[in-house]
DNA sequence: AACTATTTATAAGA
DNA sequence: TTCTTATAAATAGTT
């Protein structure tokens, strides 16, 4: 948005790199207090630049309170709901094993009694060992799920790659096709104006009804 | 921007927040990637909508580089409880129960019948429970690292689609002005054919200097 | 999910 | 840096 349209790079001299960064800076922290107020969510902007300054903007007083929010989120996510599924998915599977709170009550009920024997003992032990059994395939499981998604992402990636790649090739084409157009229309017009060092002006799109 | 001007407080009707929220997230986060890299800057956004979901963008590999930014001493409290919590959860209500080695270890010890004296038996548990400490710290470090590698892929791929889309329509600007060149060309040529009997579309690209 | 009329952001220039 | 202004880009309301 200005008076010329930029391409999407690194800008290479150094002094509007830094009136960009200002500009632009502003502009995306203006951006995120409407997000933040209009559609009343919470939004936090960080930005490191280069001089390791940071910048930060956050609809929730301290950025602190964010992060820590997206902490216990990733946290959730990564452990609670998936091993939840996985447990349902063990413990649905294996019918002897009713539930976690079952399994543990016998053992404590017959702790609670007055002299625990032999045969208490050996059940606790089995039940421990059934814990640990469920306890290594819930983990198990849980690792599979991650690698999996890693594998399907890591697809993903790969494809998008390769569409990118041919995107990007078919619109070289179009520009060259273009170009070689513009050639023959110049030819159309009897136009062959810029013979000498300036060439024609950028030429600009606009839309007519 | 837009048919009109919009008052900066948060939008009553719950359809059009949902609309405004899903462009103007957008927005800002092609803004936020746009800033990155033309000033080749560090740069984070962080949305929760009110649903509870997490939307983010990050120039960087994942949020989490900069979340240890700001609380690098955090991880270690952050990972080694959250193997601990796994625990709990399996364990319920056992909290006598420190951990599975020790549960295995005392009674396996007692049913031997090798008069073994409290002393070794306290420190065979210790050694149990050491042990299961350090099994816990690898599990959460493994854990944090796939986790990494999961967010920094996905935020590839988030990158990835934008960029086809974007691509996708300069493809498409690119179709329209040749198709409009080429008309263009007719009518140079005194060519008027318009096979299927339209006229020449409403909106025509035109090129000025 | 597209489409425009408008508003807003901002690149370049002063 | 700050102000101005021409132009690019975002988007509010509409279909």
């Amino acid at each position: 948005m200005g008076r010329k349209k930029v391409e999407l790079k690194r800008i290479e001299n150094k002094s509007s790199r830094q009136v960009t960064f200002s500009k632009r800076r502003n502009g995306l922290i203006k951006k995120a207090h409407e997000l933040s107020v209009l559609c009343d969510v919470q939004v936090a902007v960080l930005t490191f630049s280069n001089g390791g300054k940071l910048y930060e903007f956050s609809s929730v007083g301290s950025i602190a309170k964010i992060l820590e929010r997206y902490k216990s989120h990733s946290e959730v996510m990564a452990t609670s709901s998936k091993d939840a599924n996985d447990s349902e998915v063990y413990f649905g599977k294996y019918t002897n094993l009713k539930s976690v709170a079952e399994i543990l009550q016998i053992p404590q009920r017959k702790l609670e009694g007055s002299c625990p024997g032999e045969q208490t003992l050996s059940e606790f032990v089995q039940q421990a060992t059934q814990l640990d059994a469920a306890l290594k395939y819930v983990r198990a499981r849980k690792m599979q799920l991650m690698l999996e998604s890693v594998k399907s992402l890591q697809d993903k990636n790969a494809f998008c790659s390769q569409q990118e790649k041919m995107l990007k090739e078919e619109n070289q084409q179009l520009q060259k096709q273009i170009v070689a157009m513009k050639k023959g229309g110049e030819i159309y017009n009897g136009k062959v104006d810029h013979p000498l060092g300036h060439p024609p002006q950028q030429t600009t799109l606009c839309l007519l009804k």
